[in-house]
RNA sequence: GCGGGCGUGCCGGAGUGGCCAAACGGGACAGACUCAAGAUCUGUUGGCUUAGUGCCUACGCAGGUUCGAAACCUGUCGCCCGCACCA
C-alpha cells in the first residue's frame, strides 16, 4: 500500500496555523516597541549579543535559526528574570562577496549590500526575534565609517599602526593582489596561474604589543576551554635563547629553546624567503639561490607543505658558534619560517628532526651532544634525531650536565660574553589590516610627495568610497577613480593622491559591539557612559570558526581603546558561547552543498516556533546535529497538544496541591537548565510538565501559566497566544520569569503520584498476561518484612557513619541474605536522608498512601480494590512483596 | 606531529559513582476510536522468564579503582574538529 505522505497535512482540519499567529504578534511587539533597550533603567543590565552577520543570503536556512535561536531564546529569558537586556543585530556588510557581484553581475556593491540587509532583516525579523531594531548599524553607513577611520588615526598616533613591506599572494598575470580566499591552492582564481608572495607596502595594528596582555587575560574570561586554548597556541608564547653567531663578522642572532644542544651545531639554516637573504649571499652561489627563492616563493596549500620536503642550498658562507669558535656552513632553506624568532636557525641534526633529516640529505655531520639515560646513541646509526632529555657530552665543559639544566647553564655562560640571552618569542603576528580592495573603509591617509605620509585630518572624516569606479579593473578599483585619487596634502597644500588600502572586514567587527550601545551618535564613536553602563557582553554567541581571527582582534581593539582612554574595561565578551554546526545528509548545511532547509518551507509547513523548538530541542546547542525532515513532525504535535490543552481545557483559578508542586519543580530545572544552554533538557522538562497537565481534568490557572512562561522563551509566539487566551493583557514576553518555591515542591506528593502511575502500569500489563480485563477483585499485598525493620536498623548505623560504603558493610554483617537490596537502598538514605518517599514510611503509613490511590484506580478500572497484609495473604507471592510498591493479585 | 572533543538501544540524543535495561523525541509493533484512512489516545519495543520488588547480557574494546561504574583511572581502537616545517 502506497500511502501519501501528505495527506494529513493537507486536509487535516486541526492543523493549527501557528503562522498566522507569528505574524500577529510580531507586529504587536514592534508597535509596542517592547525590545526597546534603554540606559536609564534601574535594572541590573544584560547585554547579549550574537555576532553579527555578513548580509549574503537571500534566505536563512535552519542552521541560521538555530544559532539565532539560541541568543535570542537567551534574551528573553534574561529580559524575562527582570534584567535591562541589550540585543542588538547589525550587519558586517563590506566585504569580497559584494565586490565580486559587482563584477560578475554589474550590481554596484554599496546596492548589493543594501538589498541583502534589507532582505535578512525581514527574515530575521519573521523568526520573532527579540531584537531591539532601533540599533541596527552595519559597516558600510557612512558614520561607522567615520568612527572606524577615526580609531585608525587614534591608534596610528599612539604607534599602534604602521606601514611596512610585507608578502602579500600576487598574480603576475593579472598583475593584482589577492586576498587569500581568491589564490587557494597557490592558484589566481580568476586566470588559473600559480600565485607568487611578493613585498608590498601594508598597513598593520600592532597586536604584538598586547600579546602577553591577550593571554594573561584569558583567564578572567569565561569562554569555551577549546576556544581558549585555541588562542594560546596562537599568541604561542615560548621561552628560549637568542644567541649571536657570526657571520663576515656581522653578528646574526637566532632564537632557540634548546641551547643545551648548541655543541652539536653542524650548519645554520636562514629562510629561503628572508629578506636580506641574497645581501648575505656569496656572489658565486647567487644564481643557485636565487633560483631556489624562485621556487620558495610560490604560495602553497597545507596539503602541499605536509609532504614538502626538506630541501636547500649553501650559499658560500660560514657562520662561527660562539661557544667553540667551530665554523659550519650556512644553507639556505625551504623549512624555515622568515617571519618567526630571527628567519634563522642553528641546525643541530642529532637532535631535532627536520635539521636530521636536512643533514642526511646534504650529508652534513651529526654530532650527538646530549646522550639518552637507557641507551648510547651512536651519530653514524640513528635513524632520526633524539629529542628527549638526557645528559650532554660533547660538550667542554658542559659534559655530565643534564640537558634540562643546561639550559640555563649555556645561556647564562653566553649572556656572561655578550653571546646570548633570555627571551620570549611569541608566533602571533602584526594584524595586516591592508585589503587592496575597494569594498572597505577607506584608510585614512594621504601621500604627498613632499610631506610624505600623512594622515587626514579628523575634520574631514569620513573619507568615502567614490562610487564611478571600474570593478573590472585587474588591481585595486580604487586606482581607476581620478575624482578619489586626486587630493591636496592637507599640510602643504600641493598635490597628492590618497592610500587607496581599505581596512580588511575584522576592523569593522572589532568594536560593532561597542557602537551598538550608542549607536546614533554623530560626535563621538560612542559616549564613554553608555558603553561603559552596557560592556561589557555577557553573553556572545558564535561560531568557533572565529577564535583566532575576530575574537582576538576584538580583545586587542577594546584594551587599546582602554590604554586611549575610551573604555574602562579591558575584555569585550565576558562569556562566550559557541553553538554547533547543523548537519544534513552528512554535511554541514550551506548553500554550496546544496542541502539547505529553509526558514520559509518550514515556517509555512509548521510555523517558525516548532522549528525555533525543535532546533533546540533535539540536540544540546553545543553540539553538532543532523537536520532531520521526520523528528519535526512530533514537535509539531507536541505545541498543538499544547494548544489545544490550554485552549480546550478547563482551566481552574484554584491551586491544585500536585500541580503546583510540579510546577515548581519544573521551574526549579527549566531555570537551571536555560542558564547553562541546557536547552534540549530544558525542553524535556517542560514537555514533562506539559504531558502531566494534559493529562489532568483541569488546570490550575497557576500551572497553565506557568507553563507558557517556561515555554516563551523558545516558542513566543504561541506563548504569547495563549497567554492572551487565557486572559492576560499583557504581554508574556515582558512578563515576569516565574520564581520557584523550594517548599512548594512536596516530594511525597510526587511519590503519591508515581505509586499510582506504577500500580496503574502493572494492573494493564496483568491485564494483558492474565487476559482478565475485568477481574473482580484486585488485592494488594502489602509487605511486612524485614524491610521495616531494616530502615530502623538504619538509622541506628547512620548515626555512627555517613559513608555509604561502611554502612553497606556493617548492614550485610548482620544479614547476608539481602546484600544486594541493602547496596541498593543504602546510598539513597545517605544522600537525601529526609527524601526517600516511600521507603522511609511506617507500613501504617504506607497503607495510608495506598489508600489515597485506591478512590482513583478503582474509578479507573471499575474494579472493587483491597488491601491485604502480607500474613493474612493466602498468596505466595507476597513473600516477595516490598515496602513502597504491594504485590497485585486478580481475584 | 601538537591541541580539543566524541564513541550509549532500530535512529536522534539524555545520563558523568547507586531507584539505569537507560530520560525525551522519532521509528516499528499491538490495542482503542473509525465503514476505512489520517489524526488522537493506550501499551510494547535487549534476552530469558515460574511474570516477581527475578535472572542474564549490554553503554567502542581491554584492564583497574570501588560495597557498587555507562559514568572515575590506565591502555587501546575508531570518528570529528582546530593548528601545523614555530627552531
Amino acid at each position: 500500500m502506497v500511502k501519501d505522505e501528505n495527506a494529513g497535512k493537507q486536509d487535516a482540519p486541526e492543523r493549527i496555523n501557528f503562522n498566522a499567529v507569528a505574524v500577529k504578534w510580531q507586529k504587536k511587539w514592534a508597535e509596542a516597541a517592547i525590545f526597546k533597550a534603554k540606559e536609564d533603567s534601574k535594572k541590573k543590565k544584560y547585554y547579549v549579543l550574537e555576532m553579527y552577520p555578513y548580509p549574503s543570503a537571500s534566505y536563512l536556512h535552519m542552521g541560521h535559526v538555530r544559532n539565532y535561536t539560541i541568543g535570542d531564546a537567551y534574551a528573553r529569558f534574561k529580559r524575562m528574570q527582570g534584567f535591562n537586556v541589550l540585543y542588538p543585530m547589525g550587519y558586517d556588510s563590506f566585504g569580497l562577496p559584494a565586490e565580486t557581484a559587482a563584477k560578475k553581475e554589474g550590481i554596484h556593491p554599496r546596492k548589493y549590500a543594501d538589498d541583502a540587509m534589507k532582505k535578512i532583516m525581514e527574515y530575521q525579523k519573521a523568526l520573532g526575534n527579540s531584537y531591539d531594531w532601533d540599533r541596527v548599524l552595519y559597516s558600510h553607513d557612512p558614520d561607522y565609517i567615520k568612527w572606524n577611520q577615526y580609531f585608525f588615526i587614534k591608534l596610528l598616533e599612539k604607534g599602534l599602526a604602521y606601514r611596512k613591506k610585507a608578502p602579500v599572494n600576487w598574480c603576475e598575470c593579472c598583475q593584482s593582489v589577492l586576498a587569500n580566499e581568491e589564490a587557494e591552492g597557490g592558484k589566481c582564481w580568476r586566470c588559473d596561474k600559480e600565485v607568487v608572495k611578493k613585498d608590498l607596502s601594508q598597513w598593520f595594528y600592532k597586536i604584538t604589543a598586547y600579546a602577553d596582555r591577550l593571554l594573561e587575560d584569558l583567564k578572567k574570561i569565561d569562554w569555551p576551554e577549546k576556544i581558549k586554548v585555541m588562542q594560546e597556541n596562537w599568541i604561542g608564547k615560548s621561552y628560549g635563547t637568542e644567541i649571536d653567531f657570526e657571520i663576515d663578522d656581522e653578528k646574526w642572532s637566532i632564537f632557540t629553546t634548546r641551547p643545551d644542544t648548541i655543541y652539536g651545531v653542524t650548519f645554520m639554516v636562514i629562510s629561503a624567503l628572508h629578506p636580506r637573504l641574497l645581501e648575505l649571499t656569496d656572489a658565486k652561489h647567487k644564481p643557485e639561490v636565487e633560483a631556489f627563492i624562485r621556487k620558495c616563493q610560490k604560495v602553497r596549500t597545507p596539503e602541499e607543505i605536509e609532504a614538502l620536503e626538506k630541501e636547500g642550498v649553501f650559499i658560500g658562507k660560514y657562520a662561527i658558534n660562539p661557544i667553540n669558535n667551530e665554523e659550519v656552513p650556512v644553507y639556505a632553506g625551504n623549512f624555515v619560517l622568515a617571519d618567526y624568532g630571527c628567519g634563522m636557525v642553528m641546525a643541530v641534526p642529532a637532535h631535532d628532526q627536520r635539521d636530521f633529516e636536512f643533514a642526511k640529505k646534504y650529508k652534513i655531520p651529526v654530532r650527538v651532544v646530549i646522550n639518552s639515560p637507557m641507551f648510547d646513541l651512536n651519530a653514524e646509526k640513528m635513524s632520526r634525531a633524539y629529542t628527549s632529555e638526557g645528559s650532554l657530552i660533547n660538550s667542554g665543559e658542559f659534559n655530565g650536565s643534564a640537558s634540562y639544566d643546561a639550559i640555563n647553564e649555556i645561556t647564562q655562560h653566553l649572556e656572561k660574553t655578550g653571546k646570548g640571552r633570555k627571551t620570549i618569542q611569541y608566533k602571533i603576528k602584526d594584524w595586516m589590516i591592508s585589503r587592496q580592495r575597494y569594498w572597505g573603509t577607506p584608510i585614512p591617509i594621504i601621500h604627498c610627495p613632499q610631506c610624505g605620509v600623512v594622515v587626514v585630518p579628523y575634520k574631514d572624516l569620513p573619507v568615502l568610497l567614490p562610487d564611478k569606479v571600474d570593478f573590472n579593473a585587474a588591481e585595486n578599483p580604487l586606482l581607476s577613480s581620478k575624482e578619489f585619487l586626486e587630493v591636496k596634502c592637507p599640510k602643504c597644500g600641493g598635490q597628492a593622491h590618497r592610500e587607496t588600502d581599505t581596512m580588511g572586514g575584522f576592523v569593522d567587527s572589532s568594536w560593532y559591539f561597542l557602537r551598538y550601545c550608542d549607536n546614533k551618535n554623530k560626535d563621538k564613536p560612542f559616549d564613554a557612559d553608555k558603553v561603559n553602563y552596557w560592556m561589557p557582553v555577557d553573553q556572545y554567541v558564535g561560531g568557533a570558526e572565529h577564535a583566532v581571527m575576530h575574537l582576538i582582534y576584538a580583545r586587542f581593539f577594546v584594551k587599546a581603546l582602554q590604554d586611549l582612554g575610551f573604555v574602562k574595561f579591558d575584555e569585550p565578551f565576558s562569556k562566550l558561547f559557541n553553538q554547533g554546526i547543523l548537519y544534513k545528509d552528512g554535511a554541514k548545511m550551506s548553500k554550496s552543498k546544496g542541502n539547505i532547509v529553509t526558514q520559509d518551507q518550514i515556517a509555512k509547513l509548521y510555523g517558525i516556533d516548532t522549528a525555533r523548538f525543535f532546533l533546540m530541542f533535539l540536540a544540546a546547542p553545543d553540539k553538532t546535529m543532523e537536520w532531520d525532515d521526520k523528528t519535526i513532525e512530533g514537535t509539531y504535535r507536541f505545541l498543538v497538544k499544547v494548544y489545544r490543552m490550554i485552549t480546550e481545557k478547563k482551566i481552574v483559578d484554584k491551586n491544585i496541591k500536585n500541580q503546583e508542586s510540579k510546577t515548581h519543580k519544573a521551574i526549579k530545572e527549566v531555570t537551571e537548565n536555560i542558564e547553562s544552554f541546557d536547552y534540549n533538557i530544558a525542553l524535556i522538562k517542560i514537555m514533562d510538565l506539559a504531558n502531566y497537565l494534559n493529562s489532568k481534568e483541569e488546570i490550575s490557572r497557576k500551572a497553565a501559566e506557568t507553563l507558557l512562561l517556561l515555554l516563551s522563551p523558545f516558542t513566543p509566539h504561541i506563548a504569547e497566544e495563549l497567554w492572551e487566551k487565557i486572559g492576560n493583557k499583557d504581554f508574556i514576553s515582558i512578563a515576569k520569569w516565574p520564581a520557584y518555591d523550594e517548599k512548594k515542591i512536596d516530594e511525597k506528593l510526587e511519590a503519591g503520584e508515581e505509586l499510582y502511575e506504577k500500580i496503574r502500569k502493572d494492573i494493564i500489563s496483568l491485564q494483558e498476561l492474565t487476559g482478565i480485563i475485568k477481574p473482580n477483585k484486585v488485592v494488594f499485598i502489602l509487605p511486612d518484612n524485614w524491610k521495616y525493620s531494616f530502615i530502623k536498623e538504619l538509622k541506628k548505623e547512620m548515626e555512627k557513619t555517613r559513608n555509604a560504603g561502611e554502612l553497606i558493610k556493617a548492614l550485610c554483617a548482620k544479614d547476608k541474605t539481602h546484600a544486594k537490596l541493602i547496596a541498593n537502598f543504602v546510598p539513597k538514605f545517605v544522600k537525601n536522608p529526609d527524601k526517600i518517599p516511600m521507603v522511609v514510611l511506617s507500613a501504617a503509613e504506607e497503607k495510608k498512601a495506598l489508600d489515597d490511590c485506591i478512590a482513583g484506580l478503582e474509578k479507573e478500572f471499575k474494579t472493587k480494590f483491597e488491601i491485604v497484609a502480607e500474613k493474612e495473604s493466602k498468596h505466595e507471592k507476597a513473600a516477595n512483596a516490598m515496602p513502597g510498591k504491594p504485590a497485585i493479585i486478580f481475584e
